[in-house]
DNA sequence: ACATCTCGTTCACTAAAGTTAAGAAAGACG
DNA sequence: CGTCTTTCTTAACTTTAGTGAACGAGATGT
């Protein structure tokens, strides 16, 4: 585990054994089990999520229902919205595999980045990267229609096909779970 | 001009009148005539734009089509995608008002950077904050209906629907001209 | 002033998604 | 093993968006 992880940062920065045992000495990693909620609406925390193995979700309860915004997989990171803007969180964020994660929190991450200032140069980097991919998919969702957007998912991350809930999916997609059934059969039609 | 910028900065990290000095000798501002483009696409670039006055957008030429993802305004930056990933651009940027921008590009952006080790811990915070804002108007765009999502824009962006042409509207609500006509017309009769 | 072009709207029609309901299949649990 | 629940699918119907075409208003250019 701690190998993925040291991978993972060394394709942004390059650490020093110290600086390795140091994050090994901060034990971060947590098993976590499928169903777990990590965080729930309206509560505050300063916990960031990297997920070594296994999947995790964030979804809004809107009019009771759940709305599926995002997934995370091996080698994906999530700090939610209320830990920058220091606010109660507006969505929740449940484990949705058993899963190996690495838990952070703000607080340390500063205390960390003032010891070794490399982190911070990689922070920028990770979330800079991050916020370029996140604008990429923003558009490529607006630009296209709810099928093009699941054989544009089939493309991409096939995996999350297989391993999630077609009701999350649907969700994740911007359409209803009813929807994506009949999506779905629909190109099964045309390609017959 | 250089106030504004100041004002923006001092949210995030407080400049030493040094400092100060030496960003304004960057020589970084450039008014911009309405029309111009500022990147297309398949051109490479390093820079990134930050509005002082005015407006620019984003988009995609899709089947020749225009395809408008985002718009900047006031005190709103933008690193194009292709800046980060270092890649030729996926988008055209042009200037839909005349206006007055900071530009700045990444090499130099690298050597202030290393002089002052502030700006990297403000580039960070900036980038969180940007990326935290993008995923939560993501969820709001994939959780909504077209009609919601432009009362949604009414209310959170008055000003966008006076200062954009329709059609980039509609295409920024990720429909089409006629649906967002329609859907105005729809909103107006349900009011009466 | 005239022709041209762009833009926004409207209309009729088609296609697709939302909604409500029902039933089948798969899992969870005592 | 059967029961209960959750998940997925199908169907009928409603609502809304996509499409192609047409029109008027306003801007642009000569």
């Amino acid at each position: 585990m701690n190998n993925l992880l040291f991978d993972f940062i060394s394709k942004y920065i390059s650490l020093t054994e110290e600086e390795k045992s140091a994050i090994i000495s901060l034990d971060l990693f947590r098993s976590v089990k499928k169903g777990t909620i990590l965080l729930e609406e309206g509560q505050r925390t300063k916990n960031s999520y990297f997920v070594l193995k296994g999947c995790i979700r964030t979804y809004y309860v809107i009019d009771s229902e759940e709305k599926t915004t995002a997934f995370y997989t091996e080698m994906e990171a999530l700090t939610p919205p209320c830990v920058v803007s220091k606010t109660p969180s507006e969505y929740y964020v449940s484990c949705i595999e058993d899963s190996i994660l690495l838990v952070s929190n703000s607080d340390m991450e500063a205390e960390v980045n003032s010891k070794f200032p490399k982190f911070d140069i990689m922070c920028r980097m990770l979330s800079e990267e991050l916020l370029a991919k996140e604008r990429i998919d923003f558009d490529e969702f607006k630009t296209s229609s709810p099928e093009q957007r699941y054989l544009n998912l089939l493309q991409k991350r096939p995996d999350l096909i297989q391993r999630v809930p077609q009701h999350q999916l649907a969700s994740y997609l911007g359409i209803q779970p009813q929807s994506l059934s009949r999506l779905r059969a629909r190109i099964l039609e045309k390609k017959s």
